[in-house]
DNA sequence: GCGAAACACCTCATGTATAG
DNA sequence: CTATACATGAGGTGTTTCGC
């Protein structure tokens, strides 16, 4: 393992990023596992920083200082939970449902199986399991993880096409459960709405990976569901309230009521009031168009910001990526690009 | 090594079945 | 109809594990 296997792959979290943003599919967002907090965290970090970076492949490395920084841990201990971390990883697994096409199983064709549904509604589902990783690495003299995503994973993270949840990673530092990061990500998903499916008990157990255990719903909430509750809560973005669905005395369903603080309602005022011209519908854009202003808008000192490349091409590259698919990047950065393409070049569409 | 979270075991309350 | 035993679920407390 040499370090120019890893050219594309620069250092991404540095320190001087107040907001972390994250991007991660719905289908992860409610895949059910269970993870060690400091597993999550590495997990998130990668999972993000493959997205972000965009060069296609399933391998990445996140660095102890990355982990430090973006977990604002010392380094010291951020070399200890990455070495940990490292020996268990390989064994854990998550589950998700998968759709199978049935048009398309009909007719034999190939990729009949996805992580949406069809929109023609004639599908089934399929349960599947998957390890979260092919292959992980420890450098010990380097202080970094290698991570070698499954193919599954690689699909979920890259490929789905479907929606994508993003919030600030920062926010979720002060949480120390494992469980209340994953509410959070939920919460994050459903915020619009004002609040989440209804979801069976198991739906739930499943989701935080404890389907076997806890044969007692009240032991479930009172471990689980109230803990991190109570520290989204305190995190003071949002303000939730369980709502629970019983059939006599027994508890069926639960489900979590979103409101958001008046504190996050004047913060999303005030951003849409900054930006009046913000342009909701992306263009159509040629590949030559792509090619041409993505060399342009790399040299723009007012996105200069967005970058972590060591150069203008790859921060070109990754500028060219957005363009092509701008529903699948961060939806903040794909607004500024677009605005930059714009306002300052000569671009017309 | 310390504090907090997770877990296991226990008790209490209420609903249900059965015998007198 | 009522009394009693039994079943199930909610809440309380001591012990272990985990994160830092």
């Amino acid at each position: 393992m040499t370090a120019n296997k890893f050219a594309s792959s620069p250092i991404f979290y540095t320190e001087n990023k107040n907001e972390i943003p994250v991007s991660k599919s719905n289908t992860l967002i409610e895949a059910g596992f269970d993870l060690t907090l400091a597993e999550h965290d590495l997990m998130t970090l990668a999972i993000n920083k493959l997205h972000k970076q965009g060069t296609g492949g399933n391998e990445v490395f996140i660095t102890a200082k990355e982990f430090a920084v973006a977990n604002k841990v010392s380094e010291t201990h951020a070399y200890q939970q990455l070495k940990q971390t490292a020996d268990t990883l390989m064994t854990r697994k998550l589950r998700f449902p998968l759709y199978v096409d049935l048009d398309k199983k009909r007719n034999r064709e190939p990729n009949c199986v996805g992580v949406v549904p069809p929109e023609h509604g004639r599908y089934e589902i399929a349960e599947s399991k998957y390890n979260w990783l092919q292959g992980i690495a420890y450098a010990e003299a380097s202080g970094f993880v290698y991570l070698h995503f499954s193919d599954p994973l690689h699909f979920l993270i890259e490929k789905t096409g479907d929606s994508y949840t993003n919030y600030d990673f920062t926010n979720t530092i002060q949480m120390k459960s494992f469980n209340a990061k994953r509410l959070y990500e939920l919460v994050c998903k459903w915020k619009d709405l004002g609040k989440t499916k209804l979801m069976y008990i198991d739906e739930w157990k499943e989701f935080f990976g404890v389907t076997d255990k806890y044969p007692r719903t009240a032991e479930f909430k009172r471990r689980i569901l109230d803990p991190s509750i109570e520290a989204i809560n305190a995190q003071g973005e949002f303000e939730i309230t369980l709502n629970q669905e019983k059939v006599g005395r027994t508890i069926t369903h639960f489900q979590i009521l979103i409101k958001k603080t008046k504190k996050e309602k004047i913060k999303e005022t005030a951003t849409s009031k900054r930006d009046p011209n913000t342009v909701d519908i992306f263009t159509n854009i040629t590949d030559a168009q792509i090619a041409k202003y993505s060399t342009i808008l790399c040299k723009l000192g007012s996105i200069s910001d967005l970058s972590n490349f060591p150069d203008y091409p790859s921060f070109a590259n990754w500028i060219a990526k957005i363009l092509k698919a701008p529903e699948s990047a961060n939806p903040a950065h794909a607004k500024r690009i677009f605005k930059a393409l714009r306002t300052e070049t000569d671009f017309k569409g």
